[in-house]
DNA sequence: GCAGTGAGGCTAATGACATTAGCCAAACGG
DNA sequence: CCGTTTGGCTAATGTCATTAGCCTCACTGC
């Protein structure tokens, strides 16, 4: 039996292709397995367990999602960065419309490299605020708002919930709009006006 | 072997609950059955499948949603049913963590039901824009944007995904008052300010 | 070249599951 | 009270994750 040059990074990085095909939950060692060409136990030689697996593809679908995201955001400001930023968020969950739900699993303490992908993820919507002007706990809000709203828009995309009757795309470009006043109008205060 | 009273609705409410204990993913017919005190092929006289029970959960925690909206944004209008219909429906995240992601699965078309139910929920936010005055395609897409902001953030937060800085309450709440001023402005337009 | 060694393949076995087949008793209708 | 249907059951199958234990390939130092 000749070696099949596997190592944790190939099998991680075949596994996320994989689970793009079939989804997450389809993700088995059996078919892994048959994709290396190899049997089912040699993959336990670089991974300790499917649940294990599955922390490592959260960790390569959030470090991808950060990347585009820093990419984006690179050189842009304001509504321009917003928009840049906003894109490349639902253009990745496009791309890998079924790794996606992976970038959603909380990074555990005892993972600073899951932390550190988080982080920058993160950091990259918390960037743009400044262009805003917003800081301190108001720059938490709204991190949170812009996070919500390009999660749930995508997660609800890809999931098939918004009908056919309308084009997502147009649906989205509003949103990034809205984004873009509110955080023009932050920080926000409750009472009617 | 006395009968054990089981039908559809009894294994269904069953499983909702366990679901609710455990999560989607470790609800297997072996718990359910040992909660029932029942063999695990006498699920199959009520219940075709799993696959299937996911399903019947899926209407269960979207009738429950769209119950509590309904419910929310009774004798209400503008901002006063925004933030009561916002707050119910994270208010059923809180308080069926682990069956909320039921409610994300879309609709067969040849389920009428689980299209009705869905239809509820979507309808309870969609009427709250009649009192912004919003209509047409533009109450499209700011029903589309309320629904992503909604279950963006009661996702997340579900999740962990929000570190532990700052209350979540708070977030929310500048949330929902920044939809509200959203809304106000709608439609929005893209082009700097 | 070659013995030693460890990494990385493998087969075989186990246990949890979903699912199906087929049996048998309980409830119910005449 | 008999027959039928409904809803329990046991037994068996196939898929998976996981573990134990074997064996060989590739590389090390000589």
């Amino acid at each position: 039996m000749p070696r099949a040059g596997l190592s944790p990074d190939v099998v991680t990085a075949e596994a996320a292709a994989l689970a793009d095909e079939v989804g997450l939950d389809d993700l088995t060692f059996a078919a892994l397995a048959a994709r290396l060409r190899v049997a089912v136990p040699s993959l336990y030689k670089h991974v300790p367990s499917i649940a294990a697996l599955h922390r490592r593809l959260s960790v390569v679908a959030t470090r991808e999602l950060g990347a585009a995201l820093g990419d984006a955001a690179a050189g842009r400001a304001g509504l321009d960065a917003l928009r840049a930023v906003a894109e490349a968020y639902r253009a990745y969950a496009v791309a890998r419309p079924r790794l996606y739900p992976a970038t959603q699993r909380a990074p555990l303490p005892d993972e600073p490299e899951h932390v550190q992908v988080a982080e920058r993820v993160v950091g990259s919507i918390f960037a743009i605020l400044r262009g805003y002007g917003i800081q301190g706990e108001d720059a938490i809000d709204a991190t949170r708002m812009v996070r919500s709203a390009l999660h749930g828009f995508v997660d609800i995309e890809r999931s098939g919930g918004f009908g056919l009757s309308r084009s997502t795309d147009a649906s989205f470009d509003r949103l990034v709009t809205a984004l873009d006043a509110g955080l023009r109008a932050w920080p926000v205060a409750s009472g009617e006006g």
